[in-house]
DNA sequence: TGATTCTGCGTTACCGGTAACGCTCCAACC
DNA sequence: GGTTGGAGCGTTACCGGTAACGCAGAATCA
């Protein structure tokens, strides 16, 4: 038995029509009769015919409907809703999402990179601002929509919706002070793309410039952002310099594990040492105290960034720098 | 100025060969010499080429290097971990990965297999083994390399890659009664596809079924798993059933809301309930006590789902049924 | 009533690769 | 010296759609 899929020709013979008379049909472009339609679509429904998206793509000179989406990781952390509400905006509008995870491979971005231009995406949206040359080059070279998201850039390639990490650190910085915080860490990790998180914390050292507080202690990991990382980094930092009154955290992933050692460390929070993360995850809520936080709608991110790529790659103007509003919640653990 | 890309005609011509010698020499396929080679690289360097994968899926009657992943949701939870896993072992076979979710919204399973096979991918992975009439249809009309993860099924569409989920229950009910735990409950969700945890539940009756302990009160909700969703459960059947004395949470991120519930409600763990939860989550790390779990290689179910897949692909003999084991943690919270 | 427009549909050419096949050399061999 | 075979490369046809254009007949209009 032939195992092939019916093609367009072999709808519209059945239906008594011309190959274009079908594609129309089925696209429901240009004119025809109902009673084409109806015979069509019967005919189609009938033979289980699939689409030819790749024919599809490939003939026309208008873009496929696939879009790369690049992200660090999707375990853990936010990216993973990011992600999540991006491929449900692509989804509604007929788009694929083209997914590609480059954590702690900078190079890894350069060649997913290259395989997804080869596919002529729509568009594309990358995490973070920082790219290597050759990435640069080749998103020069592509013209193509793309938004790069998470890390606001006022001057983007062609698009960045994202957050303002610097205000969020900044913002931060100066509620610790009004807690009366004066011997102050950080504690992060160093990601492979830089501006991911970097600018949080020169905000927040930005906010304690010139105050009594002494110059923040920082305490930067080579690993992705966890629980571990959390606790070992405030272990680290704690050890070295015991007087420490507050640590800033780079998330509430990190926060909650500092908050851990501090448990087991006898240390009391706020009492003894302040904690503040960002992100507004969800592993907080584990806590019997709300942290102190940033909350961020990871979905607004994916989902503006969606949108306005859309818009972008059916030539609707577009605002080509959205911020995405980050809020501060106190809690009770500074 | 022109920004088209260049095509290979445009690359054979600046090397002075013909379209299928640069073909040859680009897929390193086929016979040409050295000079050739050198050549044909050069130019294709200098015009920054970037073949056109829509053309070459579309013109030879081989399948693209595209493979659709479906899974339920990629943040919190297990499967932004097994995707991850997926995309860099399809990365370094030379594929790309077509993402697609479907939390909570079954319906769309089909609708994303249908725009997914209108790419002509190279194979599918899905997650769980209940598909819906259609999509069920859908597969077997297409033919083409399938994995179905997570939830291990013997007798599988073409092969399956996964936990037996059953007897992770069944372990884990003995390990109920061997701690003397008479009055269980079990706090799950409905998801929206079956068999996804539903079997774990069931292996766990099994093992307590004839024994002197009580049948199992079950609190089944109606959303995603999360820390809110355990808490919220645990809190229910408490508040129906006070007597309990030990609870099996559906996965880690449960059991840890669980916990968080039970000492708000003054509930020592494991003096006055027991608590026990699966998967073997990051998030129970923030616990002061070990929380009794099943672990489970993430990472071991999407690189083993992927590498059989491509030797399907590629038409070599693959073993149609893989577990991946899991293993049972005793901790402090039981 | 003739001119004009619109509707519905068919024809043709083409997108950029790859498979299949064939041709021309040149070396090796009997 | 003629035959053989393989290396190296070119020619042709084709994949399954879509854009562009054309054309007949019906509807509309002056």
């Amino acid at each position: 038995m032939d195992k092939r899929k019916p093609n367009l020709t072999e709808v519209a013979a059945a239906a008594g029509v011309s190959k274009m008379t079908a594609s129309r049909v089925l696209r429901n472009s240009g004119r025809f009769s109902e009673k084409t339609r109806a015979r069509v679509m019967q005919e189609a429904a009938r033979l289980n015919y699939v689409p030819n998206r790749l024919a599809a793509a490939f003939g026309s000179d208008a873009a496929s409907t696939l879009v790369g989406v690049l992200v660090p990781r999707l375990s853990g952390g936010l990216f993973g809703q990011v992600v999540e509400a991006i491929d449900a905006t692509l989804g509604r509008f007929g788009y694929q999402t083209l997914i590609g995870t480059y954590e702690n491979r900078g190079d890894q971005e350069e060649n997913w990179l290259k395989s997804v231009l080869a596919w002529r995406p729509a568009g594309l949206i990358l995490t973070g601002r920082a790219h290597s040359e050759g990435t640069t080059a080749m998103l020069k070279a592509a013209t193509l929509p793309l938004v790069e998201i998470w890390d606001l850039n006022t001057r983007p390639m062609d698009i960045s919706v994202g957050i303002n990490h610097f205000d969020c650190g900044y913002e931060m910085g100066q509620l610790f002070l009004s807690r009366g915080r004066q011997r102050i860490g950080y504690v992060g990790t160093d990601e492979t793309t830089p501006g991911l998180s970097r600018a949080r914390m020169e905000g927040f050292q930005q906010a304690l410039k010139g105050t009594l507080a002494l110059p923040v202690e920082s305490e930067i990991l080579d690993d992705r952002p966890s629980f571990y990382q959390g606790c070992y980094g405030a272990q680290n930092l704690i050890s070295r310099r015991p007087d420490l009154d507050a640590i800033y955290f780079q998330n509430d992933e990190m926060a909650v594990g500092g908050m851990a050692f501090c448990q087991s460390a006898g240390l009391s929070v706020p009492g003894d040492i302040g904690i503040a993360g960002w992100g507004g995850m969800d592993v907080a809520t584990v806590l019997n105290q709300r942290l102190t936080t940033t909350n961020i709608s990871t979905r607004a991110v994916g989902r503006a960034a969606t949108e306005v790529l859309v818009s972008r790659i059916r030539g609707d103007p577009v605002n080509e720098v959205i911020e995405i509003p980050a809020v501060l919640v106190p809690g009770k653990t500074l």
